[in-house]
RNA sequence: GCCCGAAUAGCUCAGCUGGUUAGAGCACUAGACUGUUAAUCUGGGGGUCGUAGGUUCGAGUCCUACUUCGGGCGCCA
């Protein structure tokens, strides 16, 4: 009776139909001579499908996913195993127990009903409270009760983990303070919330490789860490083999870098963008998408020291395609949560965040509002408002007045393109006026910027004379030169912070849900 | 890094202007009741009030320092 895996994509129980392709594939193997049992285990290992023979000989069960079993497309009176974790024990004189079970394969918990004729009712079932693990068995039955079309008649449970202490587990089928929860970063996706998170950072994450495939994008593995000492975008955490207490030292007296494991200074990366602009040089659409290190002392909602970052790059582009990728993208992410876990933003919209839902349809539904920054400017100036910082040509856009800008003068998100070049990158595209360069930021209502981007200096003489403004050294940027020197064409791309972005879809008030195990200057714990 | 706020049971909180044995809900536990739904009802165990000093006859309540957490700002994604 040992239950065996059944693997496959759908995991539910194989109809007749699949059992007759199954045959059909046996007797089609060019194998006359050998045995049918043997061609059956050919097929087995082959195909990874155990459950032809397992129904028929081995009398072993389907194992389920709540989400599975919750979809109801499994078969009447099949016998069903489904693994998880208790949320609520309720104990019935009518000669039963609720177990409610999760498994985060979606938000629902099962309810399992143990009968008190299992064999450790008294001595097991009764005794589970919220976090045990138990192995559930039995068969998936309409509910006789409300709050949910399923539930699985219980043959028999197994407990594989108490929870030890109950009265002091930390998680309660009650709300948490996200503060409370982030003391106890290895069991919080455990709760609703968290769980509702990962789900959905995770669509997220494939929902921008999905769209970007699509579109042509080819994604390219930046490396982590850079030589780089100066890629302007921040302070950097040194990577080094030295040792701290005792390092060599050249005749100076200062730390002798070259017996560095790299021959030289080293560190994490801030941006995965000057390299990948080689790669769309070749390539044409590329990004990066992966961890990003700023060792800044940040102490606010919205800042980690590790979080991730997608930066789309695109030759043969200028601002204005840089826009339009940067909207079709964020609405792709967007659509695809919606679509894929209904289920979570559901909770997001109940108990996080009123308007989760209708903002992201909102957000989908018009085009974006493109604006020049001067015009900006100009509107923030006659709007009226009262602002804490003061609006002038040539200052950057504060939280307050972006917000304005998205909420207020336009209504839904809005691209302000063409910065004053004094507060932009040196990487940034002068633009003909000479004051302003190619860049944009993606304001979206509540929220504030969500994307940063510009269309790159393509032209080597400016680039130079770009760099030298910033105090930057060519020397350390020749290969990034290079790109300029050998076959240049216009090209632009922009950043997402991505937990800036899980935090909005969310409903979020704090980055540091965002992310499983949040960096933060003072914070490394688990 | 700067400014502000908070710290009372496992969790969420109450505790008024300092005054005898510090309260509630949830969780845990015992019982009642029930095809239950973060079930309900009754009882029980559990805290000396972040830490260290100080003021006072007396401090959870006032003062100082420290620690931790949170918020705002700066830096930014």
């Amino acid at each position: 009776m040992t239950p065996k895996r059944m693997p496959g994509a759908s995991g539910c129980w194989p109809r007749k139909s699949r059992m007759r392709a199954a045959a059909a594939a046996v007797s089609s193997m060019p194998m006359a001579n050998v045995g049918l049992r043997r061609r059956l285990r050919y097929y087995r290992a082959f195909t990874f499908r155990v459950h032809t023979l397992a129904r028929t000989r081995l009398r072993s069960m389907a194992i389920l996913s709540v989400k599975q079993a919750l979809a109801g497309s499994t078969p009447k009176d099949t016998p069903v195993e489904i693994r998880g974790w208790v949320r609520t024990r309720r104990d019935s004189k009518a000669g039963l127990s609720f177990v409610n079970l999760t498994d985060g394969s979606c938000f629902a918990s099962l309810q399992v009903v143990a009968p008190a004729t299992l064999p450790n009712y008294a001595s097991e079932v009764q005794k589970l409270s919220a976090g045990c693990s138990i192995i559930a068995r039995g068969t998936l039955v309409p509910s006789q009760g409300k709050g949910q079309a399923f539930e699985l008649q219980a043959t028999a449970i197994e407990v594989p983990g108490f929870v030890d202490e109950p009265d002091t587990y930390p998680i309660q089928p009650k709300q948490h303070s996200p503060e409370f929860l982030r003391e106890v970063a290895h069991l919080r996706p455990r709760t609703n919330l968290f769980g509702a998170v990962s789900r959905v950072r995770h669509t997220m994450m494939t929902a921008i490789h999905r769209h970007l495939s699509e579109q042509g994008f080819v994604w390219v593995n930046t490396p982590l860490i850079t030589t780089s000492d100066a890629e302007g975008a921040g302070d950097m955490f040194r990577v080094s083999t030295l040792d701290l207490a005792n390092p060599p030292r050249d005749a100076g007296g200062t730390i002798d870098f070259r017996r560095d494991f790299f021959g030289r200074e080293a560190f994490l990366t801030v941006s995965g963008q000057l390299n990948v602009e080689a790669y769309c040089l070749a390539l044409s659409k590329v990004y990066t998408f992966g961890p990003t290190f700023r060792a800044e002392n940040s102490n606010t909602p919205r800042h980690l020291a590790e979080f991730w970052m997608c930066e789309p790059e695109l030759a043969f582009a200028d601002l204005a395609a840089d826009a339009d990728c940067a909207e079709a993208f964020l609405k792709a992410i967007f659509k695809a949560v919606l679509e894929e876990r209904a289920d979570d933003m559901a909770f997001f919209a109940e108990r996080v965040q009123k308007d989760a839902v209708t903002r992201l349809e909102k957000f989908i539904a018009a085009p974006f509002e493109r604006v020049d920054y001067t015009d900006a400017i100009a509107a923030l100036q006659k709007s009226g408002q009262k602002f804490e910082f003061p609006v002038d040509w040539g200052v950057d856009l504060q939280t307050e007045h972006e917000r304005w800008l998205a909420e207020t003068h336009v209504g839904r998100p809005v691209v302000v393109m063409n910065y004053p070049e004094k507060i932009k990158a040196f990487y940034m595209r002068l633009n003909d006026d000479g004051k302003t360069v190619a860049a944009m930021d993606v304001l979206a209502p509540g929220i504030g910027e969500i994307i940063g981007g510009s269309q790159r200096e393509e032209r080597l003489d400016y680039l130079d004379r770009r760099m030298a403004q910033f105090g930057l050294d060519p020397a350390h940027y020749q290969w990034y030169r290079d790109l300029r020197r050998y076959g240049t064409v216009p090209h632009a791309g922009f950043g997402l912070g991505f937990e800036r972005l899980v935090v909005y879809v969310c409903g979020l008030s704090n980055i540091r849900d965002a992310i499983p195990y949040p960096r933060t200057p003072g914070h490394a714990e688990f």
